[in-house]
RNA sequence: GCACUCGUAGCUCAGCUGGAUAGAGCACCCGCCUUCUAAGCGGGCGGUCUCAGGUUCGAAUCCUGACGGGUGUACCA
């Protein structure tokens, strides 16, 4: 249910109707109960435009508005705010029709576009850690949320796997032999015996210089080497998404090297543009108002990290034919994509029509305020915070009811890492954020489990009942309305979120969703005795589309619900 | 130096297309389990929204400046 459009286009008519012209019209919702569901802002904005008085024009707004079926009643209050409140009929009839339906009467995009969204990302030299969590995430929920939604969506996991260092990397993969599998287990360790092997042993640093230059120019054996190794990195990454249960796969791989061969023709194409100049020696594309130059080719003759971006830029426009591409990545690279972005519509790599973002996160400090250190130790592996989750989880399960072996190890990986998950798509993702274990594996308040919670009680409402649910709904209190109202929101906050790629929008919206719930569930009971039927019937629609947009809200989110906890 | 970004309760954060008394969680204090799961609910404590100007009927929100944190700034990705 588009909820506020619906309410929109009310005012919208009322405005035709009374002769005024307004360009945007936007009803927000209320501020404080008194003051109904929604009000709108605009009679007063309008009142100066006109220069009349903001409560005559709100008058004549009201006059001409239809309240038809769905508002109760409109009125104004203070300087020319009007208030309206929702038909409890009209809210029960419409929360009605969304319990019965698979996709609790959201609607999908009238107008599907293809989207490609670039996330997770990650360096083959490197073991994930993470910092690496939020782009995997995040990217991932915008992924599935767009999909949801109706677009056809295109996961592109970017993954470095090109530069000098694999020739170092491949040389002792090489010399470890057999043993190089089991070392690669640790990549970070591995890297660090390769470099200190490259920093001791002159004879061993040429042959790694000579290996870049081979898998560059195509050599056979280096090349089985190369593409071993990053088969063994790529199985560890594999093993981080299966844990965080994240939707990418071998074949949304489209690593850096995927573009090598486009790349000549990026600068080609620059060139045909009349882009491109040559600086110090370098190839570069000067933008106006821009200090700093974008370097598509070294001195030396090798790319860069731009030039592979407009190669994929390219292929993700015309080859794939995305009408949005989102970057989810490291806020401190806005400069780059913000060039990168400009090359490639002013060389026309990208047709006008598709839109380009840079969705950025910021970084992660320490608890003292300081940025996480990639290098000098100190950096917390993905895979161990992730198992700690479900040990952490696993302990607080525990105590509670008696579980299988199989069925706890079940609920707590759910548990644990809907924990982390959560955690980090609660926040702004554009500030910077400080990551603390305590708070990342905590089970207390706005957490994920709070949502799970309540739809475990859901769930144990319905087993207790033990039938179907039919009939209708009824607007019983104010809670009930409020609730009601809140269920008939998600759609707005999905579209909006989706708009903004702003997961802690959904956040935010089932956090208020479920403290609503709570709020009902303790308040108004449900199958105890002296409940009538109609309203028995009544309250579990409301809790069962409740868990219905829980469960779909998380699971959005990459999170899952279980029925028991 | 220049550019970007952030500055809201003791801590961690929402709110930012301007609206009526600025919201949560954690922490702290008080209350609620013989009836649907107390990982919950109710109540309390806690704020000159960094500061100073400006625009406006109205500013945490927009503009300017200062201060403070973070980031970026020519051949790494």
């Amino acid at each position: 249910m588009k909820l506020k459009e619906e309410v929109n286009t009310r005012i919208k008519e009322a405005f035709a109707k009374a002769g005024i012209e307004a360009e945007s019209i936007t009803v927000t919702d209320a501020t404080k109960p008194e003051f109904g569901d929604f009000q709108f802002n605009g009679a007063m904005a309008l009142a100066k435009q006109l220069k009349q008085n903001p409560r005559q024009i709100a008058q004549m707004i009201l006059d001409n508005l239809e309240l038809g079926g769905m508002i109760r009643k409109a009125e104004i209050a203070g300087p020319g705010f009007i208030n309206l409140w929702l038909n409890p009929e009209w809210v029960a009839t419409s929360c009605q029709q969304a319990e019965k339906e698979e996709r609790l009467g959201i609607g999908r995009k009238e107008n599907p576009i293809k989207a490609v969204v670039d996330y997770s990302g990650p360096n083959m030299a490197k073991q994930m850690h993470v910092g690496h969590l939020r782009s995997t995430i995040i990217g991932d929920t915008l992924a599935n949320l767009l999909e949801f939604l109706g677009d056809e969506v295109i996961r592109q996991n970017h993954i470095g796997d090109w530069g000098t260092q694999f020739g170092m990397l491949i040389a002792y993969l090489e010399e470890m032999g057999d043993e190089g599998n089991g070392s690669l287990k640790d990549l970070e360790q591995f890297y660090k015996d390769a470099k200190s092997r490259f920093d001791a042993d002159e004879a061993f640093a040429n042959k790694a210089r000579e290996y870049v230059v081979k898998i560059q120019s195509g050599d056979a054996h280096c090349l089985t080497l190369w593409k071993k190794f990053i088969d063994i990195s790529l199985g560890h990454c594999e093993e981080v998404y299966e844990k965080l249960d994240v939707n990418l796969s071998r074949e949304d791989v489209r690593a850096e090297s995927f573009y090598n061969d486009a790349l000549a023709k990026v600068i080609e194409d620059l060139d045909n543009a009349g882009m491109l100049k040559e600086s110090d020696g370098a190839q570069c594309v000067f933008l106006e108002g821009d200090e700093v130059p974008v370097i598509v080719r070294k001195s030396d003759g090798g790319y860069l990290y731009a030039t592979t971006d407009l190669a994929a830029l390219y292929y993700r426009a015309n080859v794939l034919g995305a009408k949005r591409i989102s970057y989810v990545v490291d806020a401190r690279q806005s400069g780059h994509f913000k060039q990168v972005f400009r090359v490639a519509k002013e060389a026309g790599f990208v047709p006008e029509d598709v839109k380009l973002e840079h969705v950025a996160f910021g970084t992660m400090m320490d608890k003292t305020g300081k940025p996480f250190k990639t290098r000098d130790g100190g950096t917390v592996k993905l895979i161990d915070l992730l198992d700690e989750a479900v040990v952490r989880a696993k302990a607080a399960i525990t105590s509670k009811e008696n579980y299988s072996e199989e069925e706890l190890e079940k609920i707590a990986r759910i548990v644990g890492i809907g924990a982390v998950k959560y955690a980090d798509l609660a926040i702004n993702r554009e500030s910077n954020y400080i990551f603390d274990w305590d708070k990342m594996l905590s089970f207390e308040g706005n957490t994920s489990l709070y949502m799970q919670y309540a739809y475990a009680r859901i769930q144990s409402i319905f087993r207790k009942y033990g039938k179907q649910v039919e009939g209708e709904i009824v607007i019983g209190d104010e809670l009930e309305h409020k609730l009601a109202v809140m269920l008939l929101r998600f759609e707005d906050v999905l579209n909006k979120a989706a708009e903004d790629a702003a997961p802690n929008q959904i956040t935010t919206y089932l956090y208020e969703l479920v403290t609503l719930f709570m709020r009902f569930y303790e308040r108004n009971p449900i199958l105890k005795e002296g409940v009538d039927e109609r309203t028995r019937t009544s309250r579990l629609m409301l809790a069962d589309l409740t868990a219905k947009s829980i469960k779909q809200g998380l699971a959005i989110l990459g999170i899952q619900v279980v029925d028991r906890l």
